[in-house]
DNA sequence: CGCGATTTTGATCAATGTCAAAGGTGGTGG
DNA sequence: CCACCACCTTTGACATTGATCAAAATCGCG
């Protein structure tokens, strides 16, 4: 794979990888820093789809003629490696194992966004505040272990979360407040720490084994680093 | 792919092929009927990710040893091509080509779980129902292009739409009503008619090319049949 | 014909959105 | 080092969407 790569590139927070509606023939291996894709309807109404964390790929389309559905945008500064999309398939055909992790990272973003319409479309703005709090600290922790404790750096806005939960800005300030007082979470600047994440999960519904998916030894490992 | 299959088999209307929650050691490309993917919440409420139809490829899992994270339930009687899933990797890293269009539909599902991510995060009761509808009579036509006309059969109840839409079928039947009496669709028995598509297209934000997703011919086709 | 499931409608309620304005915060340039 | 500015958070008052509860009408099917 590395033979393919073009490169480390950097890119400032705000910028986007590449947008819904164009055609990209870039594809990323995300390095450091935190991305979201998102689709923007026609009147600004903005879903994030998924924040993507380091390890992540990104920018892979089946038909790569086709516009992109969605946009990537970052929301800290981003490494990431970049590769050119243009013979995605030739690659996957004289590299099975690759097609196979391929195959593997989408069933999992896949999976991921399943746990993501169920939040959204079956949960109270609290269950789902809860959810997505306890997803984005269980997988931070995956992501790297090292910091054990109960915080994680979490550089997402209000807005952020709302548009990830198909909720307003305002009412997810009041959301978390609530938690906040409850004493289940605490967030202070771009802090976040879970005081009681059994409570939380519970609340939550959340599952841990559905949300966070390893790879086993037997199986594809990801793509790339 | 057919050498491995086990066989044709039929399930009634009702009927799962597999819980979330369960392991499944078996795969299965729909020949006919249909089928939705779901999930359900400790007390009972459920999200529907998914309507499929013949042609789709369900039950595969990047990682066999772990729960099924949805269930899928027959909403007709249903025909359906049945594999083991013992041996899919090594099945695939015989056959390269597999996994290739194994990425390629894991792909495609997860770009029509994006489009119904923003659905029901960002749109109106209104607008959610208009864009299932289209998204259905789209892909219901593509599925079988021969019945040309306005009209498809929808065997769904509006307890499935409103399940698929985080509605109640309550507030679906109304927004139904509403639908009708602005002459953009017909909604009578099984039966839907499709009768001001492009009004209807506007008001969902609705863009077919990003749902139907045609393969390309130098790309990957679907796994069997 | 009769029964269970589904659709339809009404009345009321709760959750969340909208609008608006007042604090905070961090970063940047003078 | 300070002042300013853009952006973010927080809070209040009020509006609206969609949920809930309940009951009647209808449909499909044995």
């Amino acid at each position: 794979m590395d033979r393919y790569k073009t490169g480390i590139r950097t890119f400032p927070a705000g910028s986007d990888l590449y947008y819904q509606g164009e055609t990209s023939d870039e594809m990323y291996t995300l390095l450091d820093g935190w991305v979201f894709r998102y689709q923007i309807l026609e009147d600004g109404r903005r879903q994030i789809l998924e924040f993507t964390l380091p390890g992540a790929f990104l920018g892979f389309q089946p038909n790569r003629q086709a516009p992109m559905t969605h946009s990537a945008q970052c929301i800290t500064d981003v490494a990431a490696c970049v590769f050119p999309s243009r013979n995605v398939f030739e690659l996957f055909r004289a590299n099975p194992e690759l097609a196979l992790r391929m195959a593997w990272i989408t069933s999992r973003d896949w999976t991921l966004a399943q746990e993501h319409l169920t939040n959204i479309g079956r949960r109270t703005a609290r269950e789902r505040v809860a959810h997505l709090l306890l997803e984005l600290f269980y997988r931070v922790r995956l992501c790297d272990p090292s910091p054990r404790g109960d915080s994680i750096e979490l550089p997402l806005t209000q807005e952020h979360i709302g548009d990830a939960l198909g909720l307003t800005s305002v009412h997810v300030n009041r959301t978390l407040r609530r938690l906040r007082e409850a004493n289940l979470v605490a967030v202070e600047g771009h802090t976040l720490r879970i005081l009681d994440p059994d409570t939380l999960a519970d609340i939550a519904g959340f599952d841990s084994e559905a949300v966070l998916q390893r790879p086993l030894s037997t199986e594809p490992r990801p793509l790339h680093g």
